[in-house]
DNA sequence: TGAATTGTTATCGT
DNA sequence: AACGATAACAATTC
């Protein structure tokens, strides 16, 4: 299930061999994955070069010479595999294939058929439905700190929703909550600028070290990875927090599963308008 | 066998 | 009425 380090180590990985390659040919075998439709496609797409391949949230997108974008989605299964010239390719599920003009092909595997691989005019890539780059520059914390606080939400259902901030999935967002200590219910209108501060912090360092391991490798699809032996709470229920030695327990979070340390992740601060003056009390008087 | 997974869309409730 | 939460859906693996 790859987010937004996945993908970008897909897109470091094969953006490089893709660059100046011309499409021979682009063939679709399951034409429900292939938008508008694969005659729109093959026709856009064959004879035209790939001038650079980069990535906008969890999308691989393709910028086509002399115009266009393919936009590339993996969902839930989908991966890449690349044949060079010659060599033969034995893989279950290849629902999509580009021959380029050097003889080699990417083949485009995806087992559960929810990847979309979507041709658009530059102009309308992407609508107004994909929201900040979190490891850009304008994703600054005033930024996040007004995303936050336009909306009453639930804070995880908040960072998950693409068309708010683009590349977070269920992995790095529970990883993002535990940094910055905030629980996943928490109301986004209400955190403190501090915990702003935190949050913004945490987000950027996990996607950072995500990609520095090139990416979280839990099941069959993605098995490059090693950001999994560094995980703090994602698949650790029952272990203990690295940080309290509290047991992480694993709630359900709008509808997805979700794992928080229970001491570290408070839905409310401790003691909040209570505990107004411990040290004050004088014996005597 | 059912739970898990993503993002979109439809629907329900406040 | 607008917004937020919830459910359903696609298909497959373990």
């Amino acid at each position: 299930m790859p987010e937004l380090p996945e993908v970008e180590t897909i897109v470091r990985m094969y953006g490089p061999r893709l660059a100046g390659r011309t499409v021979r040919e682009f063939i679709a075998h399951v034409p429900a994955q292939v938008l508008p439709d694969v005659a729109t496609v093959r026709a856009r797409l064959s004879g035209r070069r790939i001038e650079r391949v980069s990535r906008r949230g969890k999308f691989i997108v393709f910028q086509l010479a002399p115009a266009g974008v393919l936009l590339v989605h993996l969902r839930m299964s989908g991966r890449f595999e690349w044949v060079a010239p010659g060599a033969a390719a034995q893989h279950r599920h290849i629902r999509a294939e580009w021959q380029l003009d050097d003889g080699a092909r990417l083949l485009f595997d995806d087992a559960r058929k929810f990847g979309r691989i979507r041709f658009c005019d530059d102009s309308a890539a992407f609508g107004d439905r994909i929201g900040v780059e979190p490891l850009d520059h304008a994703f600054t914390v005033d930024v996040l700190a007004r995303l936050l606080r336009a909306r009453r939400r639930q804070l995880k259902p908040l960072l998950l929703d693409q068309s708010v901030v683009a590349g977070l999935g269920n992995i790095y967002t529970d990883e993002a909550l535990w940094r910055a200590q905030l629980h996943p219910l928490a109301n986004s209108a209400r955190l403190s600028r501090e915990q702003i501060v935190e949050l913004h912090a945490a987000i950027r360092r996990v996607l950072r070290e995500g990609i520095r391991r090139n990416g979280t490798s839990i099941d069959w699809v993605y098995p490059e990875g090693r950001m999994q032996n560094y995980l703090k709470v994602y698949g650790r229920t029952g272990a203990a927090c690295t940080r309290c030695r509290a047991t992480i327990v694993a709630l359900r979070v709008g509808q997805r599963g979700t794992h928080i340390c229970p001491n570290c992740q408070r839905r409310s601060v401790p003691g909040r308008g209570r505990r107004i003056a411990p040290n004050r009390t004088r014996s005597g008087r």
